[in-house]
RNA sequence: GGGCGUUUAGCUCAGUUGGUUAGAGCGCCUCGUUUACACCGAGGAGGUCUAGGGUUCGAAUCCCUAAGCGCCUACCA
C-alpha cells in the first residue's frame, strides 16, 4: 500500500480514475451481469440522460443534473441492480441552425440560401460534431457513470426511423393533420414559432380609435392599425345595446385597401364590453382569436372572408393596396395618417401591452395564416393494448391520456406541487403544431405528387404519408421540419430499440425508472414524452418525474454571459476538483427549488474531501491490514459501540434518503456523521483508547461506499490506493443494516439489550461526573473571582437535547471529553473555558419559562386523557403515546425543577 | 387576468405527519498545532420563523387575510 499525500489533489487522480472505469466495462449493464456483479435477474433501474444540445458546452446546470442522476445510478449498481443510464446529445434544431447561420455569416458573409440546402446542413452537422464532443467529454469530467456503448442522437438514423414510424401512425389514426392555421411566425427567423417558444414582453403601445368610415356606426379601438386593412367584421357582444341592433348588417368602406371592405356586424359573446368602445374589428388573418371567429362563424354559415394584408417577409402585400411594399411601422403610420386626416381618429391613448417575441430570433411574432401540420390533442381514437388499465378499443384523447397517468399516480411527479402547474397546462393545451420551416431536423415523412402545389397553397393536396419515400418519379418531400420536441418526445424508447418492440433493451429497460430533468422543460419535453409514450407504446415513459431547480448565481440571479456571472463547472473542476463540484450541488438544496451556488460554496466542499481523505489517511495508520471485505467486528468499549451504532443509523438513513430523492438530505446527514461523530469525537477517543484496527477497517470501508456517489473520484482514489486496482469501489455492495446486540422493540422501534443498558449505566455515571465537575468548576470560579459564569456544560448539559438516545449520545461525547480533559490538565494549569460555564443571571428565567411552559403541556395532556370522546374514540397507540408523552413531561418537570433548585 | 411557488441567524438554506430549548454550512468573535487534516480543532455570539387574525393544551408547521419577492401562463382587441 502506498502512503497517501497529505492533500488530496483531485487533478491528480479523477482522468485516471475515470479511464479505469470505462475500459472496465462495467457502466455497461450486460457486462456486470457477465462479470457476476449484478445477478441476471435483478430489478432494472434505468434513466435515459436528457440529451444536452449541441449548441454549447456544458454549464451548471447539465452539472447538476449528471450529479443528481449519477448519485441514484451510482448508487443502484452498487445496490445490486440492473443498471442503465443512456447518454445522448440533442439536435435543438432552431437553436443549431440559428447559431451556425451566425457563424456562417461571420466567418464567410453567407447566408444558409447562398450556400442552398445540402451545403448548409453539412455545415450544421460539421458542428454538431465537434460540439457533441465537447460536452460528451465534459459529462466523462463530472464522472456520469454513462454507458457509453448505448449513446444516441436525436437526429440519426435510428431516432429517424422512430420518428417516421411514429408520424406515420399518428397520421393513419388521425391525429396528424394538416390544416391553415393562424400561426406564430418570426420574420427574422422565416419560421413559425410554437408557442412554447414565445417570450411575453410588456412594452408601451398606443391604442387608438377610430371609425373606418364616417357614416361607419361603431367606433373600435386597435393597437394595430395597419392590420385594419383586412378587417371583414366588427365583433361585439351581443348583449350590448348599444351595438345590438346592427348585428348581421353589413358596410361597405374603402380605407385604401386593394379593394374596398365589406364589414359585417358579428354578435360574439366573448366581446367584453367595457373594454375599450365595446367593439372589435376582426381580422382572421392576423390574429389567432380572430381567426377562430371566423372559423366559427364560417361553419355556422357566415363567411365574413379572410384578407392576408401581412406577408411571410413581414411587407405588406398586394392586398393591402396603398400600403403595398411597406413595413409594418412605415404601413402604421401611413394609415394613423390617413385616419387623422379624414376625422376618423377619435383618440390615441398610451398603455402597456404585452406582445410576443420569438425566444430565439428576438423579433415580434407577426400572426399569419399558414398550412402547418398538426397533432391534434382533443381528437378521439381507439386505444390498443395498453398497461394503463384502459379497456383496449375505448376511445380516449391525447389530453386525456396525460391526465390520467398522472392523476392515477402511474408517474410521480416530485415536487408534488408540479402535478397542480401540470394539469394546469394541460387543461389549457391546444393543438399542437409540429412544423418548422428550418433545414435542419427530421424532414415531414410527407410526399406530394408532382402535379400538386406544396407546401402552403390553399388546394386540397394528395400526399402521401410513410416510413419510406412512395415508388415513382417526381414525388417531392414536404420542406418543412419537424418541432424537435416531436424527436424528444419519444426518448425513453427511440433510446432503446423503437420501433422494434421486441428489442432487448426496450423489454429489459423501458419504463425506465426515473426522468431527472430541469422544471423548466416540465412542459416543452416532459409532458410530450408522457404524450407520445402512452400513445405509442400504451405505457408509462418512466415512474417518477424528478425536477430540480435552476442553478443561479450568489444573488439568485440566472448565469449569463452578458451578466458575467458564469461559473463554468469545468474551471471548477479544475480548481477544486469534481466531487467537491458535485457536492456544492447536491447539498444544500431542495428538488424544484432554484439553487444559488458560488465559489465559496464549492470551495467548502473542497475542504470536505480533503477532510475525509485526511479521516482515511489517519484510519489507515490505525488499521494494521486493511481488509476490503471485513465484517463487522465486536465492539470493544462503549464509544465503540457508540459509532458502530451510529454508523448503522447512517447506513439506514443514507439509503432511505437516497430512495426517496432525498440527496440534499442523504448528503448532509452522511457529512454530519463522517466530520461530527466520526472524525471529532470517534477518532480522538480512538487515539486514547487505541487497538481498533478492525472497527477502523470496517469504518473506513462503509463510509468510503457510502460517500461513493456522491464523491466517486477521491472514494475510488482511496479505495484502489488501499485495495489494489482491480478491486473496484464503484461495483462493491452497498453496505448492508447490521443489527447489532440489541434488537429493535417493533413497538417503540427502542432498543433493547445489552446496549442499551450499558448505555443507561454509563448514563447514570456520567451525569454524576458531570456534575461533579461542574461544581467543581462553580467553587474554583467563586474562590478565584472567575468573570460571571457564562455558559456551564452547554455542550455537555444532558438536557440540551431532547430523547434518550441523544442524551445518551451526549453522555459518551461527554465521556470521551473528561478523559480528555484529564489528558490536557495533566499538563498544567487548568482550563475552564474547555468546559464553558453558566450565566446564572440568563439560566435562571430560561428554566423558569420553560418550567412554565411544561406545566401548561402536562395540563394541557391531563386534560386531553381525562376527557372522555378522546380516550374511547382514539386509536389505542395514539393514547398510550400520550400517555407516554405526560410521563415523559412529568419527569422532565421533576428533572427542570432541581436543575432549577441546584443553580439558586 | 389566471395559476404556482417563496418569505426561518449577516449570507445560502434545512426543518418529514402540529409537540416541549427552531438546526446546518459559510461569515463573525475568543482560544488552541496533542498519532490524520490550518482545506484543522475547541468554544461563543447571532432568530418576536414577513405581518395580522383564527383553530389548538401547544403553531415555523394547519386555516383565513394582507404585503414583499420570484416563476409560469394568457385571445383586453
Amino acid at each position: 500500500m502506498k502512503e497517501l499525500p497529505k492533500v488530496y489533489e483531485p487533478k491528480n487522480y479523477e482522468d485516471e480514475i475515470y479511464k479505469k472505469w470505462e475500459e472496465s466495462g462495467l457502466f455497461n449493464p450486460d457486462v456486470c451481469v457477465e462479470k457476476g456483479v449484478t445477478e441476471p435477474k435483478a430489478e432494472h433501474f434505468s434513466i435515459v440522460l436528457p440529451p444536452p444540445n449541441v449548441t454549447g458546452t456544458l454549464h451548471m446546470g447539465h452539472a447538476a443534473m449528471l450529479a443528481i442522476e449519477d448519485v441514484m445510478v451510482r448508487y443502484h449498481r452498487m445496490k445490486g441492480d440492473r443498471t442503465l443510464w443512456v447518454p445522448g446529445t440533442d439536435h435543438a434544431a432552431i437553436a443549431t441552425q440559428a447559431k451556425v447561420e451566425k457563424l456562417v455569416m461571420e466567418k464567410e458573409g453567407k447566408t444558409k440560401y447562398d450556400l442552398g440546402r445540402p451545403e448548409f446542413l453539412k455545415r450544421v452537422e460539421q458542428f454538431a460534431q465537434e460540439s457533441h464532443d465537447t460536452i460528451v467529454n465534459q459529462a466523462r469530467k463530472m464522472g456520469a457513470s454513462l454507458d457509453w456503448n448505448r449513446e444516441a442522437y436525436t437526429l440519426d438514423e435510428k431516432r429517424n426511423l422512430a420518428v417516421r414510424t411514429v408520424f406515420k401512425k399518428m397520421y393513419d389514426d388521425g391525429l396528424i393533420y394538416r390544416g391553415y392555421r393562424v400561426i406564430n411566425w418570426s420574420v427574422k427567423g422565416q419560421s413559425t414559432v410554437s408557442d412554447d417558444e414565445m417570450v411575453h414582453v410588456e412594452r408601451p403601445a398606443k391604442l387608438y380609435y377610430f371609425k373606418y368610415s364616417k357614416d361607419f356606426p361603431i367606433t373600435i379601438a386597435t393597437t394595430r392599425p395597419e392590420t385594419k386593412l383586412g378587417d371583414t367584421a366588427v365583433a361585439v357582444n351581443p348583449k350590448d345595446k348599444r351595438y345590438k341592433q346592427y348585428i348581421g348588417q353589413e358596410f361597405t368602406v374603402d380605407v385604401g385597401a386593394a379593394d374596398p371592405l365589406k364589414i359585417k356586424i358579428i354578435g360574439v359573446d366573448s366581446v367584453e364590453s367595457e373594454f375599450g368602445t365595446g367593439a372589435l374589428g376582426v381580422t382572421p388573418a392576423h390574429s389567432a382569436v380572430d381567426f377562430e371567429m371566423y372559423q366559427k362563424q364560417k361553419s355556422a354559415g357566415n363567411d365574413i372572408g379572410i384578407i392576408q394584408v401581412l406577408g411571410e417577409d413581414g411587407k405588406m402585400t398586394s392586398a393591402a393596396g396603398n400600403y403595398a411594399g411597406m413595413s409594418v411601422l412605415e404601413a402604421r403610420e401611413k394609415f394613423v395618417e390617413y385616419l387623422k386626416k379624414n376625422n376618423l381618429l377619435e383618440k390615441e391613448e398610451d398603455i402597456v401591452q404585452n406582445v410576443g417575441t420569438s425566444d430565439r430570433f428576438g423579433d415580434v411574432i407577426e400572426p399569419l395564416p399558414k398550412l402547418q401540420w398538426f397533432v391534434g390533442v382533443e381528437k378521439p381514437f381507439k386505444i390498443g393494448e395498453n398497461e394503463l388499465g384502459i379497456k383496449k378499443g375505448t376511445e380516449v384523447t391525447l389530453k386525456e391520456l396525460m391526465q390520467k397517468v398522472v392523476k392515477k399516480k402511474q408517474i410521480e411527479i416530485i415536487p408534488d406541487h408540479f402535478e397542480k402547474t401540470y394539469f394546469h397546462w394541460i387543461d389549457n393545451l391546444r393543438d399542437w403544431c409540429i412544423s418548422r420551416q428550418i433545414w435542419y431536423g427530421h424532414r415531414i415523412p410527407v410526399w406530394y405528387p408532382p402535379e400538386a402545389d406544396q407546401p402552403g397553397a390553399g388546394k386540397k393536396n394528395e400526399c402521401f404519408v410513410g416510413v419510406n419515400p412512395p415508388d415513382g418519379n417526381g414525388w417531392q418531400q414536404d420542406s418543412d421540419t419537424l418541432d424537435t420536441w416531436f424527436s424528444s418526445g419519444l426518448w425513453t424508447f427511440s433510446t432503446l430499440g423503437y420501433p422494434d418492440l421486441d428489442a432487448k433493451d426496450l423489454q429489459a429497460f423501458h419504463p425506465t425508472s426515473v426522468m431527472e430533468t430541469g422544471y423548466d422543460i416540465l412542459f416543452f419535453w416532459v409532458a410530450r414524452m408522457i404524450l407520445m409514450t402512452t400513445y405509442v407504446l400504451g405505457g408509462v415513459p418512466f415512474k417518477t418525474v424528478y425536477l430540480h431547480g435552476l442553478v443561479r448565481d450568489e444573488q439568485g440571479r440566472k448565469m449569463s454571459k452578458s451578466l458575467g456571472n458564469v461559473i463554468n463547472p469545468l474551471d471548477m473542476i479544475a480548481k477544486y476538483g469534481t466531487d467537491a463540484t458535485r457536492l456544492s450541488l447536491l447539498l444544500g438544496n431542495t428538488p424544484g427549488n432554484d439553487m444559488k451556488l458560488s465559489e465559496e460554496k464549492i470551495a467548502g466542499f473542497r475542504n470536505f474531501t480533503n477532510k475525509l481523505w485526511n479521516i482515511s489517511r489517519f484510519m489507515l495508520l490505525n488499521i494494521e491490514e486493511p481488509k476490503a471485505d471485513i465484517k463487522e467486528p465486536k465492539a470493544k468499549t462503549l464509544a465503540d459501540e457508540w459509532i458502530l451504532e451510529k454508523l448503522n443509523t447512517i447506513v439506514n438513513k443514507t439509503s432511505e434518503n437516497i430512495e426517496k430523492y432525498n440527496f440534499s438530505m442523504a448528503g448532509e446527514e452522511l457529512r454530519d456523521f463522517t466530520w461530527g461523530d466520526l472524525a471529532d469525537w470517534y477518532l480522538e477517543i480512538a487515539k486514547v483508547e487505541g487497538d481498533k484496527s478492525e472497527i477502523l477497517n470496517y469504518i473506513l470501508n462503509s463510509i468510503l461506499k457510502l460517500w461513493h456517489p456522491y464523491m466517486p473520484f477521491v472514494t475510488e482514489t482511496i479505495w484502489q490506493e488501499v485495495y489494489g486496482a482491480d478491486k473496484m469501489l464503484m461495483v462493491e455492495s452497498w453496505p448492508s443494516i447490521v443489527i447489532l446486540n440489541g434488537v429493535k422493540n417493533p413497538l417503540t422501534s427502542k432498543r433493547e439489550g445489552s446496549f442499551a443498558k450499558a448505555q443507561d449505566d454509563k448514563f447514570a455515571e456520567g451525569f454524576e461526573i458531570i456534575k461533579n465537575l461542574i461544581s467543581g468548576i462553580r467553587s474554583l470560579r467563586a474562590e478565584f473571582k472567575i468573570e460571571p459564569a457564562k455558559k456551564i456544560g452547554a455542550n455537555i448539559n444532558v438536557g440540551k437535547r431532547k430523547g434518550l438516545v441523544k442524551e445518551n449520545e451526549e453522555i459518551v461525547k461527554a465521556l470521551a471529553r473528561l478523559e480528555k480533559l484529564e489528558f490536557v490538565e495533566s499538563g498544567a494549569e487548568i482550563s475552564l473555558d474547555l468546559v464553558g460555564a453558566v450565566d446564572i443571571e440568563k439560566e435562571k428565567p430560561r428554566l423558569e419559562k420553560e418550567i412554565a411552559e411544561i406545566k401548561k403541556y402536562v395540563v394541557g395532556l391531563e386534560n386531553k386523557l381525562s376527557n372522555k370522546e378522546f380516550v374511547d374514540n382514539a386509536p389505542k397507540a395514539v393514547v398510550e403515546k400520550e400517555q407516554d408523552k405526560l410521563s415523559e413531561a412529568k419527569s422532565k418537570l421533576e428533572k427542570l425543577e432541581e436543575q432549577l433548585k441546584n443553580l439558586v
